[in-house]
This record gives C-alpha cells, sequence and structure tokens, in this order.
DNA sequence: GACTAATATAAACTATCACTTATATCAAGT
DNA sequence: ACTTGATATAAGTGATAGTTTATATTAGTC
C-alpha cells in the first residue's frame, strides 16, 4: 500500500496527529478517534494495522496492552515525493530547483 | 475531497511529477500517463479535473488546447499538514518541537 | 483454573471511486 | 457551413476499502 493511500484515511491522519504528541495504548485510540469519528473498536483496531504494515506506527506489548508510537518513515516517504515540488512555495529552493532543471544534478530515474 | 485524497491515485501523482518540470497540454498528459497507466482519454481527464477543482492545477485555454500547470495550493496544504511531525527525522526541528510540547506557542485547535 | 479486560482477526455488507463507452462542446481549417 | 481535432462530460459498471457484527487470542485477577 503506497503511503499516501494510508494518508488517505482521515481515521489514520487523525491517529497520526495524536501520536505526534506521544504515544497512546489501543484503548486510548479507540477512545479518542472512535468518540470522534462514531466507529466501532474493531474500525480503529483496522486503520492501526495499516498504519503498522506500512510504516507509520510501531507497536510495543505492555502486558494485555498494546502501546503505539509514531513511525517516521513512512511520512518520511511522503515528504521525499514532496521535495522537488517544495520550490513552488518555498523561495530558498527556487535556485537549487533551477539548477536541477538544467540538469546540472544526476538524479536517478523514478525512485 | 480533502488533499490526501487527492494524492492517492498514483495517475493523479504521475501528472503532478510531470507538471513539477513544465507546463503541458490535456492531450501531451493523456499521452504519457495513458501510455503509462494504459487508461483511455476521458480517464485522465477527470483526473485532470479533480487536480483542477483541488488547487492541484490551473488550466488555460489557448484555443481548442488546454494547458496545465502546477498550483501549489494543495500540495502546499500537505507540505503543512506534515510540518509538526517533521521533528520525527529532520534533527533541526526538535528544539522547536520541545518548544511546542510545552505549550509555549499558542496553536489554533484543528486547523 | 475460570473470568474479565484489552486487543486483534474473520466474514459479510456497502459505498465510493476510477474506469469504460458514448456523446457533447467548441475552436480552427477548408 | 461542414468537418476535424482537442478536450470535457454523462451514464453505467466493477473493484476496492472501510465499516459492522461476531469471534478469537492472550494476559491479568479472584
Amino acid at each position: 500500500m503506497h503511503a499516501f493511500d494510508v494518508l488517505g484515511d482521515p481515521v489514520r491522519r487523525r491517529i497520526l496527529e495524536l501520536l505526534c504528541d506521544h504515544e497512546l495504548s489501543s484503548g486510548a485510540i479507540v477512545e479518542i478517534v472512535g468518540g470522534e469519528f462514531g466507529i466501532t473498536q474493531p474500525a480503529v483496531s483496522q486503520h492501526l494495522r495499516t498504519l503498522r504494515e506500512n510504516g507509520f506506527a510501531t507497536v510495543t506489548e505492555e502486558g494485555t496492552r498494546r502501546i503505539y508510537a509514531l513511525n517516521a518513515s513512512g511520512l518520511e516517504e511522503v515528504d521525499h515525493w514532496l521535495a522537488p515540488f517544495r520550490r513552488f512555495w518555498e523561495p530558498k529552493f527556487e535556485a537549487l530547483a533551477t539548477e536541477i532543471a538544467r540538469g546540472k544534478r544526476k538524479r536517478r530515474q523514478r525512485d
């Protein structure tokens, strides 16, 4: 599953926003986003699974609890895809962008 | 439609990659991505529409041609959402992140 | 060791979304 | 004016992804 598909779901984005602040147990996440979006525990649990399986979250078992934490790699991938576009709104990237356009830097094809 | 939903589709991402380099006519885009993904002209045209309607592309009419160019605002929105997470992989954001965590900066709720 | 609490998985249903074929629009050329 | 070329829109269809109910798993408790 592509990183952008993972972020396509509002529930998953909300979970990541929560994990950005601090780790949370599965139950705590269910309580918050389950309440906000009006969905059940299994629904949230499946979202946690996709976050896990695609490099957006990590889990550590604590007894019967599962503690979820943010995994940067998924979001980093998104950030990386975004990089070449950044010159359109960040002035400081303009010079670099011009150079790239001129082909002065070799780039890997389709990464 | 949310910005991340727009980026959820691989065809639309590919179109944006093309527009990152230079403007392109609808026909040119159809030729390239239509060929790469094996989809028809109307299919590509619909993707162009979602890109237009969600602030990812702009069009200018040139006779019977439609010239598409990148619109930064859509991607900028994504970049903005990503900002608070950036500290997880960019060391220079760590200090700022700590400050935010301490609540020294006021933030708008749910933007 | 049975019971409960916390979480995950399975199966079934539904709605959304991307695709196709068919058609409309409309500018340019002859 | 008619035709052609470039593009968009409409309607219909199929697949996928998120949801629900039901159940499995496993750790802690009495």
